[in-house]
DNA sequence: AAGTGGTCTAGACCACCTT
DNA sequence: AGGTGGTCTAGACCACTTC
């Protein structure tokens, strides 16, 4: 039994036939590399016009479920490890996605102003002060990372530490609180070798070494809203990202 | 004086126009965060339907140089350093963008059944053969990284010393001598230390931290074609992503 | 020749924002 | 109320692949 479209519901006709088409995928009911039902035949399937189709398609095939073969048909990828591709995670989702389970310690809720360089990025004038959030990442107890947030925010749109203790997740008290919605992520990441200090916080050996993740977030409009810089342990953590043209 | 639309172009027409306004946003014609003209304008200026002018837009706000608010118009978006974003970038585009002369020495280039890890990312049953071609990668002279790739190919589509010298790029040998466009691509990045031998090639002290990035890259129809391991010199080598939604 | 995806038209109505 | 983007229809012709 196959769900349909309901015309009298408020998501679009196109997303719903994504749901479907994503579902069978999902559900393996059609394999990898072998054809979906062509377009002319979804448009009689479903009672849909073809545009329509085609957006729905489109979706997939930008989220990597599908991909198109021009005069042959169009295609189920072969799916590899994880689905969601490239996805903006925060910490908590990466690590759920890896079975591993998320935990932290908040050292610091503060509002500062930050260094300048910080600043710079964040497109703030100088002077300007900011929401400063410390934290011990943990992954199944035992520390994995040393983050620090700087985020761009008004006074007036405060987190407390009982939001984060129970939303858990940074990015869904902001979108959760203040409707802003991470879209775009420029981040890099280097080698260094942890202080004393953070050795300590990490438990491991001053010296050793460290994977330094910076990322700058923006919001729908392409505002910076976040810096992070997290240091993680070499011995506990490999990033992971999925690149496409 | 401004383009307009030929319809005899072969090229689309969605195309053509996505290429206009690509060129009065670089031109800086208009500035950014301003709106530019409603669909329905751009409908009479160029006399194309809506739906086409749609396709152009929606071209160039998923490569990140417009964005649209729902009720108030398609504006600018405010454009960062690079403007390629999430590009599959080479080595050696790479370091060009950053204004440092990319080179090589080749250490190895031969046909050979690579490790079974290596045929199972690749997707090749055991005791396959592999071009592998391993080289010390050079910025302005110094060694930055120690690359090896292992490329799926069939015996007949072979790479000689000499291509790879004169393209420089093997991204750009697969495309043109073989038709493969890289699309995708799964990479991971570590910490590592130097042993002994990879240090002495990067001219580095042996233990010294390493970034290690490996890359499974997959062509138009995502079938595996490559896989490489990079071993950067942590002080010299930075790793740059652009994520979205 | 028949089937597939790729491009395009000329409409329509809806949801959202501004005035 | 009027303008904007968001969704949708029912067609059409083209380019490519397969038989």
């Amino acid at each position: 039994m196959s769900r349909t479209i309901d015309p009298y519901n408020a998501l679009p006709k196109y997303y719903q036939l994504a749901s479907i088409l994503r579902q069978k995928i999902d559900d393996g009911e059609w394999e990898p590399r072998s054809p979906i039902p062509s377009e002319r035949q979804l448009e009689q399937l479903y009672n849909i016009s073809r545009t329509t189709i085609r957006e729905a398609i489109d979706h997939l095939v930008r989220q990597g479920f599908l991909y198109r073969e021009h005069g042959r048909g169009t295609f189920v990828s072969p799916q590899k490890l994880q689905k969601g591709l490239m996805e903006l995670t925060s910490f908590s989702e990466d690590l759920l996605k890896r079975g591993i389970q998320p935990g932290q310690i908040i050292l610091e809720l503060s509002w500062i102003v930050p260094p300048l360089k910080v600043l710079q990025k964040l497109e703030l004038p100088a002077g300007s002060e900011v929401l400063c959030v410390k934290r011990i990442r943990l992954g199944d107890q035992t520390p994995i990372g040393l983050q620090t947030s700087y985020l761009s925010l008004n006074r007036s749109q405060n987190i407390t530490r009982e939001d984060m203790e129970s939303a858990g997740s940074l990015y869904r008290i902001l979108a959760e609180k203040f409707g802003i919605i991470p879209s775009e992520a420029d981040e890099t990441l280097e080698v260094t070798l942890a202080t004393p200090e953070e050795a300590s916080m990490l438990e491991i050996e001053p010296g050793s070494p460290l994977l330094l993740n910076e990322r700058l977030l923006f919001s729908q409009n392409r505002t910076p809203v976040e810096f992070v810089k997290i240091l993680y342990r070499g011995d506990r953590y490999r990033y992971y990202v999925r690149l496409s043209r």
